[in-house]
DNA sequence: CCCGAAACCACACCGTGGGTACAGCACCAT
DNA sequence: ATGGTGCTGTACCCACGGTGTGGTTTCGGG
């Protein structure tokens, strides 16, 4: 790896562990600049300004967190043939993630970047937008899978069944960092999970 | 009203006006106090800060949201005895409610509070933390109700249940503002209220 | 071994925004 | 007439994002 990526990523790991823990408006560059050991012209040598700095922040958390939802993926596919009991295994794992984070969820980036969107310009929003309609796109598929198999006792849109995962776990992160209860998120999950296999299990029981 | 109060009040309308519109942080105390018609001086002779502006939006968002929540139950109850039925009411008429504004939600103070440190002090996480436990113990009411009559299928906690639906709406909020599709967050509502129908049905159909 | 580009550093400076400090004035009630 | 309430006006401070310019180190390729 080149010098320069090197002093890029030290950038990025500071930023990122200040942001998560104080949010995004409340990093300084100043503060990025002490943390990462350089001065303030080498900051801008690297980003032109801070929603240079945002997007790459969440180009790099949607990388890896896609890597992180194939590996349970991988392990679901590996536990189970069926599409629904593959989409429920996906679900508990991760909670079981979620539950092993001993602060809770460290928070989303891209929750930080939407909730002060106003600070950002239109790069960042359209990166935002990609980060969400790529989760519709991973879980809707999960859930299609299902679906096939299993008719829905209800009448239930994938989008919005796909969004509602995303939103449960947004919504949890926030409610947990909310009222101090790390756990909430992972049974928020669950509580989903609930949804899905009341949602495709067979009628007759 | 006194006339400090009157100026008061003028003050949290620019301010909500201008919030709704374009984010607390995005909302310099200049414009406020052009708006308002009045001085710096004058501003900060009520509000000591920004925090306490913001601490008196909050405590009067969450005094308007639990009157509309307090209608919405009220129309329930008129409409069906059972609570099940109240509750499936209660949900769908919050869904027509946020389809109606063109624009979506305009956004959660509660939750933009959540993602930024700096710019909110103890006393507004506090604030917070009290609006989401309202939540909170206001839904599992409404679902407890339901419980009583109607065993769930799934086992499953009534405080989570509660936190699912604040979860969601939450998510959803950030969802639909990420992707910019408004109707996002009733259609969720809707999603989390296919899940409650579903959990309290009769087993046999 | 030297050159040139890449990767910085040092420093000075600007505008905006939150916030402080304090003196004074107008109005109203007692 | 007097004292509190509700402001105004002015001056000032600091943090922060951001710009600009000129210089210096580092390092790989010819």
């Amino acid at each position: 790896m080149a010098k320069g990526e090197v002093t890029r990523k030290r950038i990025l790991d500071i930023a990122q562990d200040a942001v998560l823990a104080k949010g995004f408006d409340a990093t300084s560059i100043d503060e990025i600049v002490a943390g990462a050991e350089i001065t303030k012209s080498g900051f801008f040598y690297h980003f032109r300004d801070k929603n240079a700095l945002a997007r790459a922040m969440i180009e790099r958390h949607i990388e890896f967190e896609d890597q992180l939802f194939d590996d349970l993926s991988h392990r679901a596919a590996e536990l189970a043939d069926d599409p629904l009991q593959r989409a429920l295994i996906w679900m508990k794992l991760l909670a079981e993630l979620l539950d092993d984070m001993p602060g809770g969820h460290p928070g989303c980036v891209v929750a930080t970047a939407v909730y002060q969107d106003r600070l950002f310009d239109q790069g960042v929003r359209e990166a935002n937008r990609r980060a969400v309609e790529g989760w519709r796109k991973r879980f809707r598929g999960m859930f299609a899978a299902a679906a096939a198999e299993y008719p829905p006792r209800e009448a239930v849109d994938l989008d919005d069944l796909a969004d509602a995962l995303c939103a449960i776990i947004e919504g949890a992160i926030m409610i947990s960092r909310a009222v101090g209860e790390p756990r909430v998120t992972a049974r928020q999950v669950m509580t989903l999970r609930s949804y899905v296999k009341l949602l495709f299990s067979p009628k007759v029981s």
